[in-house]
RNA sequence: CGGGGUGUAGCAUAAUGGUAGUGUACGCGGUUUGGGACCGUGUGGCCGGAGUUCGAUUCUCCGCUCCCCGACCA
Protein backbone atom coordinates (compact mmCIF):
# COMPACT_ATOMS: atom_id res chain seq x y z
CA UNK A 1 0.00 0.00 0.00
CA UNK A 2 1.28 3.41 -0.64
CA UNK A 3 1.68 5.43 1.92
CA UNK A 4 0.04 8.58 0.34
CA UNK A 5 -3.07 6.88 -0.16
CA UNK A 6 -3.76 6.68 3.93
CA UNK A 7 -5.94 8.87 5.83
CA UNK A 8 -4.34 8.23 8.95
CA UNK A 9 -1.41 10.28 10.24
CA UNK A 10 0.89 9.94 12.52
CA UNK A 11 1.10 12.00 16.11
CA UNK A 12 4.27 13.36 17.10
CA UNK A 13 3.13 13.37 20.76
CA UNK A 14 0.22 10.90 22.12
CA UNK A 15 -3.34 12.38 24.07
CA UNK A 16 -2.28 13.57 27.43
CA UNK A 17 -5.10 12.00 29.09
CA UNK A 18 -3.52 8.47 27.44
CA UNK A 19 -0.91 6.65 30.33
CA UNK A 20 -1.35 3.33 29.21
CA UNK A 21 1.82 2.68 26.34
CA UNK A 22 -0.42 0.27 24.28
CA UNK A 23 -2.73 3.13 23.47
CA UNK A 24 -0.09 5.75 22.95
CA UNK A 25 2.29 4.12 20.75
CA UNK A 26 -0.92 2.74 19.05
CA UNK A 27 -3.06 6.16 18.51
CA UNK A 28 0.25 7.89 17.61
CA UNK A 29 0.54 5.60 14.95
CA UNK A 30 -2.95 6.36 13.57
CA UNK A 31 -3.93 2.67 14.16
CA UNK A 32 -7.08 2.99 16.46
CA UNK A 33 -8.75 5.78 17.54
CA UNK A 34 -10.46 6.57 20.91
CA UNK A 35 -13.96 7.57 20.43
CA UNK A 36 -14.59 7.77 23.83
CA UNK A 37 -13.63 5.59 27.54
CA UNK A 38 -13.35 1.92 26.48
CA UNK A 39 -14.73 2.67 22.79
CA UNK A 40 -11.91 2.27 19.51
CA UNK A 41 -12.02 2.45 16.18
CA UNK A 42 -9.75 0.12 14.41
CA UNK A 43 -7.84 1.94 11.42
CA UNK A 44 -7.27 0.67 8.53
CA UNK A 45 -4.03 -0.45 9.81
CA UNK A 46 -4.82 -1.94 13.36
CA UNK A 47 -7.59 -3.50 11.71
CA UNK A 48 -4.78 -5.38 9.65
CA UNK A 49 -3.09 -6.22 12.66
CA UNK A 50 -6.02 -7.66 14.03
CA UNK A 51 -7.40 -9.50 11.42
CA UNK A 52 -4.03 -11.25 11.40
CA UNK A 53 -4.29 -12.18 15.22
CA UNK A 54 -7.93 -13.32 13.74
CA UNK A 55 -6.63 -15.53 10.58
CA UNK A 56 -4.08 -17.07 13.06
CA UNK A 57 -6.80 -17.91 15.87
CA UNK A 58 -8.59 -19.55 13.02
CA UNK A 59 -6.28 -21.45 11.92
CA UNK A 60 -5.29 -22.82 15.39
CA UNK A 61 -8.93 -23.48 16.04
CA UNK A 62 -9.85 -24.99 12.88
CA UNK A 63 -6.99 -27.36 13.22
CA UNK A 64 -8.34 -28.65 16.43
CA UNK A 65 -11.51 -29.41 14.34
CA UNK A 66 -14.03 -26.60 15.15
CA UNK A 67 -16.66 -25.00 12.87
CA UNK A 68 -17.13 -20.92 12.19
CA UNK A 69 -20.30 -19.43 13.18
CA UNK A 70 -21.94 -15.78 13.68
CA UNK A 71 -23.92 -15.24 16.49
CA UNK A 72 -25.86 -12.11 17.03
CA UNK A 73 -25.08 -9.41 19.67
CA UNK A 74 -28.91 -8.70 20.57
CA UNK A 75 -29.78 -10.85 23.03
CA UNK A 76 -33.48 -12.34 24.43
CA UNK A 77 -33.75 -12.18 28.44
CA UNK A 78 -36.00 -15.03 28.57
CA UNK A 79 -33.01 -17.03 27.42
CA UNK A 80 -31.14 -15.50 29.93
CA UNK A 81 -33.35 -16.00 32.77
CA UNK A 82 -33.13 -20.07 32.11
CA UNK A 83 -29.43 -20.01 32.92
CA UNK A 84 -30.24 -16.75 35.97
CA UNK A 85 -27.49 -14.60 34.35
CA UNK A 86 -30.56 -11.89 32.97
CA UNK A 87 -30.57 -9.74 36.11
CA UNK A 88 -28.44 -7.20 36.73
CA UNK A 89 -27.77 -8.25 40.13
CA UNK A 90 -26.23 -12.11 38.96
CA UNK A 91 -24.06 -10.16 36.12
CA UNK A 92 -23.24 -6.48 36.73
CA UNK A 93 -22.02 -5.80 32.90
CA UNK A 94 -24.77 -6.05 30.68
CA UNK A 95 -25.82 -3.12 28.55
CA UNK A 96 -29.74 -3.13 27.95
CA UNK A 97 -32.23 -1.30 25.99
CA UNK A 98 -35.70 -1.89 25.10
CA UNK A 99 -37.60 -3.12 21.89
CA UNK A 100 -39.71 -0.60 20.48
CA UNK A 101 -41.93 -2.76 20.11
CA UNK A 102 -41.85 -3.14 23.62
CA UNK A 103 -39.74 -5.67 25.61
CA UNK A 104 -36.48 -5.52 26.87
CA UNK A 105 -33.62 -6.64 25.23
CA UNK A 106 -29.70 -7.35 25.48
CA UNK A 107 -26.32 -6.83 24.01
CA UNK A 108 -24.26 -10.34 24.22
CA UNK A 109 -21.25 -10.10 26.61
CA UNK A 110 -20.80 -13.58 26.41
CA UNK A 111 -22.28 -16.63 24.14
CA UNK A 112 -23.37 -19.53 26.27
CA UNK A 113 -26.96 -19.16 26.44
CA UNK A 114 -27.11 -18.34 22.41
CA UNK A 115 -24.74 -21.08 21.72
CA UNK A 116 -26.82 -23.83 23.68
CA UNK A 117 -29.95 -23.08 22.56
CA UNK A 118 -28.78 -23.11 19.17
CA UNK A 119 -27.25 -26.45 19.23
CA UNK A 120 -29.92 -28.27 21.50
CA UNK A 121 -31.90 -27.78 17.79
CA UNK A 122 -29.32 -29.74 16.21
CA UNK A 123 -27.68 -32.53 18.84
CA UNK A 124 -29.81 -35.55 19.53
CA UNK A 125 -27.64 -38.46 19.73
CA UNK A 126 -24.25 -39.25 21.12
CA UNK A 127 -23.34 -39.73 17.87
CA UNK A 128 -23.83 -36.03 17.16
CA UNK A 129 -20.95 -35.30 19.84
CA UNK A 130 -18.12 -34.37 20.14
CA UNK A 131 -17.78 -31.47 18.20
CA UNK A 132 -16.95 -27.46 18.69
CA UNK A 133 -18.39 -24.38 17.20
CA UNK A 134 -16.83 -20.81 17.77
CA UNK A 135 -17.14 -16.52 16.80
CA UNK A 136 -15.20 -13.56 16.99
CA UNK A 137 -17.90 -11.10 17.82
CA UNK A 138 -18.58 -8.08 19.49
CA UNK A 139 -18.83 -8.39 23.02
CA UNK A 140 -20.31 -5.49 25.04
CA UNK A 141 -19.72 -4.69 29.04
CA UNK A 142 -20.83 -2.63 30.87
CA UNK A 143 -16.91 -2.12 32.71
CA UNK A 144 -16.87 0.43 35.74
CA UNK A 145 -14.11 1.58 34.92
CA UNK A 146 -12.74 0.98 30.98
CA UNK A 147 -8.49 1.56 31.60
CA UNK A 148 -5.17 0.60 30.16
CA UNK A 149 -5.90 1.78 26.60
CA UNK A 150 -7.36 -1.23 24.53
CA UNK A 151 -7.06 -3.70 27.32
CA UNK A 152 -10.24 -3.34 29.16
CA UNK A 153 -12.97 -2.04 26.47
CA UNK A 154 -16.94 -1.77 26.12
CA UNK A 155 -16.75 -2.90 23.27
CA UNK A 156 -14.52 -5.34 22.00
CA UNK A 157 -14.21 -8.73 19.65
CA UNK A 158 -14.19 -11.73 21.32
CA UNK A 159 -13.27 -15.22 19.49
CA UNK A 160 -15.18 -17.42 21.83
CA UNK A 161 -15.28 -21.20 21.28
CA UNK A 162 -17.60 -23.83 22.62
CA UNK A 163 -17.25 -27.27 23.32
CA UNK A 164 -19.97 -30.31 23.24
CA UNK A 165 -19.01 -33.51 24.33
CA UNK A 166 -21.36 -36.92 25.12
CA UNK A 167 -18.59 -37.90 28.27
CA UNK A 168 -16.09 -36.61 30.55
CA UNK A 169 -13.55 -38.29 28.39
CA UNK A 170 -13.82 -36.73 25.38
CA UNK A 171 -14.02 -33.34 27.06
CA UNK A 172 -10.87 -33.94 29.03
CA UNK A 173 -9.64 -34.67 25.12
CA UNK A 174 -10.60 -31.52 23.51
CA UNK A 175 -10.15 -29.53 26.30
CA UNK A 176 -6.62 -30.23 26.05
CA UNK A 177 -6.27 -30.07 22.41
CA UNK A 178 -7.81 -26.42 22.84
CA UNK A 179 -5.39 -25.76 25.73
CA UNK A 180 -2.63 -26.71 23.14
CA UNK A 181 -3.95 -24.86 20.08
CA UNK A 182 -3.90 -21.67 22.36
CA UNK A 183 -0.31 -21.83 23.29
CA UNK A 184 0.14 -22.01 19.63
CA UNK A 185 -1.70 -18.98 18.87
CA UNK A 186 0.07 -17.13 21.64
CA UNK A 187 3.65 -18.68 20.45
CA UNK A 188 2.54 -17.61 16.57
CA UNK A 189 1.79 -13.99 17.24
CA UNK A 190 4.84 -13.35 19.42
CA UNK A 191 4.35 -13.88 22.99
CA UNK A 192 4.26 -17.20 23.88
CA UNK A 193 7.71 -16.91 25.46
CA UNK A 194 6.20 -15.02 28.26
CA UNK A 195 2.80 -16.58 28.30
CA UNK A 196 2.00 -19.09 30.91
CA UNK A 197 -1.34 -21.70 31.01
CA UNK A 198 -1.95 -20.44 34.84
CA UNK A 199 -3.67 -22.55 36.56
CA UNK A 200 -7.43 -21.05 38.23
CA UNK A 201 -10.33 -22.03 40.32
CA UNK A 202 -12.64 -24.32 38.42
CA UNK A 203 -15.87 -23.28 39.81
CA UNK A 204 -18.73 -26.22 40.00
CA UNK A 205 -17.15 -28.69 37.51
CA UNK A 206 -13.49 -29.00 37.42
CA UNK A 207 -10.60 -29.13 39.88
CA UNK A 208 -9.19 -25.88 37.76
CA UNK A 209 -9.44 -23.72 35.01
CA UNK A 210 -6.87 -21.81 32.93
CA UNK A 211 -6.21 -19.02 32.20
CA UNK A 212 -3.28 -17.65 29.59
CA UNK A 213 -1.49 -15.06 30.85
CA UNK A 214 1.49 -13.22 29.72
CA UNK A 215 3.67 -12.06 31.69
CA UNK A 216 4.20 -7.81 31.84
CA UNK A 217 4.51 -4.65 33.93
CA UNK A 218 1.30 -3.28 32.18
CA UNK A 219 -0.66 -6.10 33.47
CA UNK A 220 -3.40 -5.76 35.76
CA UNK A 221 -3.82 -8.78 36.76
CA UNK A 222 -1.10 -11.32 39.32
CA UNK A 223 0.47 -14.53 39.33
CA UNK A 224 2.32 -16.45 40.73
CA UNK A 225 5.00 -18.07 38.81
CA UNK A 226 7.76 -20.28 38.06
CA UNK A 227 9.75 -19.78 35.02
CA UNK A 228 11.82 -22.73 35.58
CA UNK A 229 9.19 -25.51 36.15
CA UNK A 230 6.87 -23.29 33.67
CA UNK A 231 4.29 -23.28 36.27
CA UNK A 232 2.15 -20.24 36.94
CA UNK A 233 -0.78 -19.91 39.21
CA UNK A 234 -3.89 -17.59 40.38
CA UNK A 235 -4.40 -16.23 43.52
CA UNK A 236 -7.08 -18.75 43.95
CA UNK A 237 -5.04 -21.62 43.86
CA UNK A 238 -2.17 -20.44 45.99
CA UNK A 239 -3.62 -23.38 48.92
CA UNK A 240 -0.94 -25.73 49.44
CA UNK A 241 -3.03 -28.64 48.77
CA UNK A 242 -3.57 -27.42 45.25
CA UNK A 243 0.02 -26.62 45.00
CA UNK A 244 1.32 -29.46 45.84
CA UNK A 245 -0.76 -31.35 43.58
CA UNK A 246 0.92 -29.29 40.79
CA UNK A 247 4.12 -29.74 41.88
CA UNK A 248 5.19 -26.78 43.03
CA UNK A 249 5.48 -25.29 46.75
CA UNK A 250 4.89 -21.93 47.48
CA UNK A 251 8.37 -20.57 48.06
CA UNK A 252 9.50 -21.97 44.50
CA UNK A 253 6.77 -19.15 42.98
CA UNK A 254 7.39 -15.74 42.04
CA UNK A 255 4.85 -12.84 42.20
CA UNK A 256 4.44 -11.02 38.84
CA UNK A 257 2.43 -8.74 37.21
CA UNK A 258 0.41 -10.21 33.80
CA UNK A 259 -1.87 -9.60 31.41
CA UNK A 260 -5.02 -12.33 30.70
CA UNK A 261 -4.97 -13.11 26.84
CA UNK A 262 -6.67 -16.02 26.98
CA UNK A 263 -8.90 -18.45 29.51
CA UNK A 264 -10.59 -21.76 29.05
CA UNK A 265 -12.96 -23.72 31.18
CA UNK A 266 -14.87 -26.42 31.63
CA UNK A 267 -18.99 -25.59 31.96
CA UNK A 268 -19.90 -28.95 32.93
CA UNK A 269 -23.51 -29.15 32.13
CA UNK A 270 -24.55 -25.80 34.07
CA UNK A 271 -26.17 -24.81 30.75
CA UNK A 272 -27.18 -27.42 28.69
CA UNK A 273 -29.24 -28.44 31.94
CA UNK A 274 -30.77 -24.68 32.40
CA UNK A 275 -31.61 -24.42 28.21
CA UNK A 276 -31.61 -27.83 27.71
CA UNK A 277 -29.30 -29.04 25.67
CA UNK A 278 -29.78 -32.59 25.72
CA UNK A 279 -28.51 -36.28 23.54
CA UNK A 280 -29.60 -39.37 23.63
CA UNK A 281 -27.31 -42.07 24.89
CA UNK A 282 -26.39 -46.05 23.75
CA UNK A 283 -29.33 -47.23 26.56
CA UNK A 284 -31.10 -44.33 24.93
CA UNK A 285 -31.54 -41.99 28.27
CA UNK A 286 -31.71 -38.10 27.57
CA UNK A 287 -28.64 -36.65 29.39
CA UNK A 288 -27.26 -33.17 29.32
CA UNK A 289 -23.98 -32.04 26.49
CA UNK A 290 -20.74 -31.36 28.66
CA UNK A 291 -19.67 -28.05 27.53
CA UNK A 292 -16.27 -25.94 27.83
CA UNK A 293 -15.23 -22.14 27.02
CA UNK A 294 -12.57 -21.21 25.32
CA UNK A 295 -12.30 -17.43 24.87
CA UNK A 296 -9.07 -14.89 23.16
CA UNK A 297 -9.88 -11.35 22.18
CA UNK A 298 -7.70 -10.13 19.87
CA UNK A 299 -7.39 -6.27 21.05
CA UNK A 300 -6.56 -7.29 24.25
CA UNK A 301 -3.75 -9.82 22.05
CA UNK A 302 -2.58 -6.84 20.30
CA UNK A 303 -2.08 -4.32 23.14
CA UNK A 304 0.00 -6.81 25.10
CA UNK A 305 2.33 -7.04 21.76
CA UNK A 306 2.39 -3.54 21.77
CA UNK A 307 3.20 -3.50 25.56
CA UNK A 308 5.78 -5.66 25.57
CA UNK A 309 7.51 -5.59 22.33
CA UNK A 310 8.00 -1.70 22.19
CA UNK A 311 11.02 0.22 22.20
CA UNK A 312 11.64 3.94 22.94
CA UNK A 313 11.07 4.45 19.13
CA UNK A 314 7.88 2.72 18.73
CA UNK A 315 5.99 -0.45 17.89
CA UNK A 316 7.53 -3.62 17.24
CA UNK A 317 5.22 -5.94 15.38
CA UNK A 318 6.43 -9.45 14.95
CA UNK A 319 6.15 -10.39 11.27
CA UNK A 320 3.37 -12.89 11.91
CA UNK A 321 0.89 -9.76 12.64
CA UNK A 322 2.91 -6.88 11.27
CA UNK A 323 0.47 -5.02 8.95
CA UNK A 324 2.71 -5.00 6.11
CA UNK A 325 6.14 -6.99 6.50
CA UNK A 326 8.54 -4.89 4.81
CA UNK A 327 8.37 -0.48 4.92
CA UNK A 328 9.92 0.38 2.02
CA UNK A 329 10.97 4.38 2.09
CA UNK A 330 11.33 5.93 -1.03
CA UNK A 331 13.86 8.96 -0.37
CA UNK A 332 14.68 11.50 -3.46
CA UNK A 333 11.44 11.52 -4.34
CA UNK A 334 11.22 14.20 -6.17
CA UNK A 335 13.14 13.29 -8.59
CA UNK A 336 11.33 12.01 -11.40
CA UNK A 337 13.80 9.14 -11.97
CA UNK A 338 14.32 8.09 -8.51
CA UNK A 339 10.38 8.20 -8.29
CA UNK A 340 10.40 5.85 -11.01
CA UNK A 341 12.74 3.61 -9.60
CA UNK A 342 11.04 3.17 -6.06
CA UNK A 343 8.26 2.76 -7.93
CA UNK A 344 9.27 -0.27 -9.12
CA UNK A 345 10.98 -1.67 -6.80
CA UNK A 346 7.76 -1.74 -5.11
CA UNK A 347 5.93 -2.83 -7.81
CA UNK A 348 8.11 -6.05 -8.01
CA UNK A 349 8.06 -6.52 -4.39
CA UNK A 350 4.27 -6.68 -4.63
CA UNK A 351 4.52 -8.82 -7.69
CA UNK A 352 6.41 -11.38 -5.58
CA UNK A 353 3.54 -11.43 -2.88
CA UNK A 354 5.07 -9.15 -0.40
CA UNK A 355 3.37 -7.11 1.96
CA UNK A 356 4.60 -3.67 1.30
CA UNK A 357 3.75 -0.30 2.49
CA UNK A 358 6.02 2.14 0.44
CA UNK A 359 6.18 5.56 2.02
CA UNK A 360 5.89 7.55 -1.27
CA UNK A 361 5.59 11.16 -0.09
CA UNK A 362 7.09 13.89 -2.20
CA UNK A 363 7.37 16.21 0.20
CA UNK A 364 8.30 14.54 3.55
CA UNK A 365 12.37 14.93 4.67
CA UNK A 366 13.83 11.92 5.93
CA UNK A 367 14.23 12.29 8.95
CA UNK A 368 10.31 12.52 9.61
CA UNK A 369 10.06 9.37 7.17
CA UNK A 370 12.88 7.12 9.40
CA UNK A 371 10.82 8.27 12.83
CA UNK A 372 7.21 6.89 11.31
CA UNK A 373 9.07 4.27 10.05
CA UNK A 374 10.14 3.37 13.42
CA UNK A 375 7.04 4.27 15.41
CA UNK A 376 4.84 2.33 12.91
CA UNK A 377 7.23 -0.76 13.39
CA UNK A 378 7.15 -3.07 10.07
CA UNK A 379 9.46 -5.96 10.90
CA UNK A 380 12.00 -4.81 8.00
CA UNK A 381 12.82 -1.33 6.59
CA UNK A 382 14.08 -0.99 2.97
CA UNK A 383 15.70 2.10 1.56
CA UNK A 384 14.82 3.03 -2.08
CA UNK A 385 16.99 5.93 -2.85
CA UNK A 386 18.99 8.49 -5.10
CA UNK A 387 22.00 6.17 -3.39
CA UNK A 388 20.51 2.96 -3.60
CA UNK A 389 19.63 3.24 -7.31
CA UNK A 390 23.20 4.34 -8.22
CA UNK A 391 25.14 1.75 -5.91
CA UNK A 392 22.27 -0.93 -7.06
CA UNK A 393 22.59 -1.88 -3.51
CA UNK A 394 19.55 -1.68 -1.09
CA UNK A 395 19.66 -1.01 2.60
CA UNK A 396 17.45 -3.45 4.73
CA UNK A 397 17.06 -2.78 8.29
CA UNK A 398 15.54 -5.17 10.79
CA UNK A 399 13.40 -3.18 13.32
CA UNK A 400 13.95 -5.73 16.14
CA UNK A 401 17.06 -5.29 17.21
CA UNK A 402 18.29 -2.77 14.38
CA UNK A 403 20.69 -5.49 12.45
CA UNK A 404 21.35 -3.89 9.00
CA UNK A 405 22.08 -5.63 5.63
CA UNK A 406 22.81 -4.15 2.30
CA UNK A 407 21.08 -6.45 -1.03
CA UNK A 408 21.49 -6.28 -4.46
CA UNK A 409 18.23 -5.87 -6.15
CA UNK A 410 17.50 -9.43 -6.78
CA UNK A 411 19.28 -10.69 -3.56
CA UNK A 412 16.15 -8.00 -1.72
CA UNK A 413 13.50 -9.72 -3.48
CA UNK A 414 14.49 -13.49 -3.33
CA UNK A 415 14.71 -12.87 -0.19
CA UNK A 416 11.11 -11.53 0.71
CA UNK A 417 9.06 -13.44 -1.79
CA UNK A 418 7.13 -15.72 -0.03
CA UNK A 419 7.29 -19.26 -1.03
CA UNK A 420 5.08 -20.31 -3.69
C1' C B 1 -19.71 2.68 42.68
C1' G B 2 -16.12 5.34 46.64
C1' G B 3 -11.80 8.64 46.42
C1' G B 4 -8.50 12.04 43.63
C1' G B 5 -7.45 14.88 39.39
C1' U B 6 -8.55 17.03 34.51
C1' G B 7 -10.93 19.91 30.49
C1' U B 8 -7.84 26.15 26.13
C1' A B 9 -6.89 24.88 17.98
C1' G B 10 -6.12 18.03 14.98
C1' C B 11 -2.14 17.10 18.94
C1' A B 12 0.96 19.24 22.97
C1' U B 13 1.14 23.49 26.07
C1' A B 14 0.98 29.09 28.36
C1' A B 15 -1.25 33.31 30.40
C1' U B 16 -5.34 36.22 32.03
C1' G B 17 -11.81 39.25 35.76
C1' G B 18 -11.04 43.51 30.12
C1' U B 19 -8.66 42.02 21.99
C1' A B 20 -6.19 34.21 24.39
C1' G B 21 0.03 33.32 23.25
C1' U B 22 3.62 29.42 21.72
C1' G B 23 5.27 24.63 19.46
C1' U B 24 3.64 21.07 16.12
C1' A B 25 0.18 19.76 12.41
C1' C B 26 -2.44 22.08 8.19
C1' G B 27 -2.61 26.02 3.54
C1' C B 28 0.47 29.26 0.39
C1' G B 29 5.64 31.17 -1.29
C1' G B 30 10.86 30.21 -1.03
C1' U B 31 15.54 27.68 0.60
C1' U B 32 16.86 22.68 1.94
C1' U B 33 16.96 17.21 0.93
C1' G B 34 19.62 10.07 4.61
C1' G B 35 17.14 10.88 11.09
C1' G B 36 11.03 14.88 12.85
C1' A B 37 15.77 21.29 8.76
C1' C B 38 14.79 26.57 7.96
C1' C B 39 12.70 31.63 6.44
C1' G B 40 8.23 34.35 5.35
C1' U B 41 2.96 34.23 5.53
C1' G B 42 -1.99 32.45 6.59
C1' U B 43 -6.33 29.44 8.64
C1' G B 44 -7.91 27.51 13.22
C1' G B 45 -9.37 27.39 20.03
C1' C B 46 -11.38 28.55 26.05
C1' C B 47 -16.62 21.16 27.58
C1' G B 48 -22.04 22.64 28.66
C1' G B 49 -25.67 25.28 31.72
C1' A B 50 -26.84 28.65 35.60
C1' G B 51 -25.01 32.43 38.93
C1' U B 52 -21.79 36.73 40.64
C1' U B 53 -20.03 41.06 37.70
C1' C B 54 -20.33 46.85 33.71
C1' G B 55 -17.63 42.62 31.69
C1' A B 56 -16.32 35.41 32.97
C1' U B 57 -11.87 31.20 29.41
C1' U B 58 -10.59 32.96 34.44
C1' C B 59 -14.61 33.27 40.37
C1' U B 60 -19.05 30.13 42.43
C1' C B 61 -22.57 26.15 41.80
C1' C B 62 -24.60 22.13 38.89
C1' G B 63 -23.82 18.79 34.98
C1' C B 64 -20.82 16.24 31.53
C1' U B 65 -15.98 14.40 29.87
C1' C B 66 -11.46 11.98 30.17
C1' C B 67 -7.49 9.97 33.33
C1' C B 68 -5.58 7.73 37.88
C1' C B 69 -6.19 4.76 42.74
C1' G B 70 -9.61 1.35 44.92
C1' A B 71 -13.77 -2.08 44.53
C1' C B 72 -15.54 -5.09 40.43
C1' C B 73 -13.92 -8.14 36.14
C1' A B 74 -18.22 -15.61 33.59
Amino acid sequence: MKQTQLFTKTLKEAPADEVAKNAQLLIRGGYVYKNMAGVYTFLPLGLKVIEKINTIIREEMNAVGAQEMYMPSLQDPELWKKSDRWDDDKVDVWFKGELKAGGDIGFAWTHEEVITEIMSKYVSSYKDLPFSAYHIQTKFRNEMRAKSGIMRTREFWMKDLYTFCATEEQHAEIYEAYAIAYKNVFDRIGIGDKTYKTFASGGAFTKFSHEFQTLAEAGEDIVYVNEAKGIAVNEEVLAEADLSELGVTKDELEKRKSIEVGNIFSLGTKFSEAIGLTYKNEAGEEVPVIMGSYGIGPARAMGTVVDLLSDEKGIIWPESIAPFTVHLVGLNLDDSEIKDFADGVYDSLKKRGVEVLYDDRIEARAGEKFADSDLLGMPYRVVASKKTKEEGQFEVVTRKGGEVRFLMEDELYDDFATEA
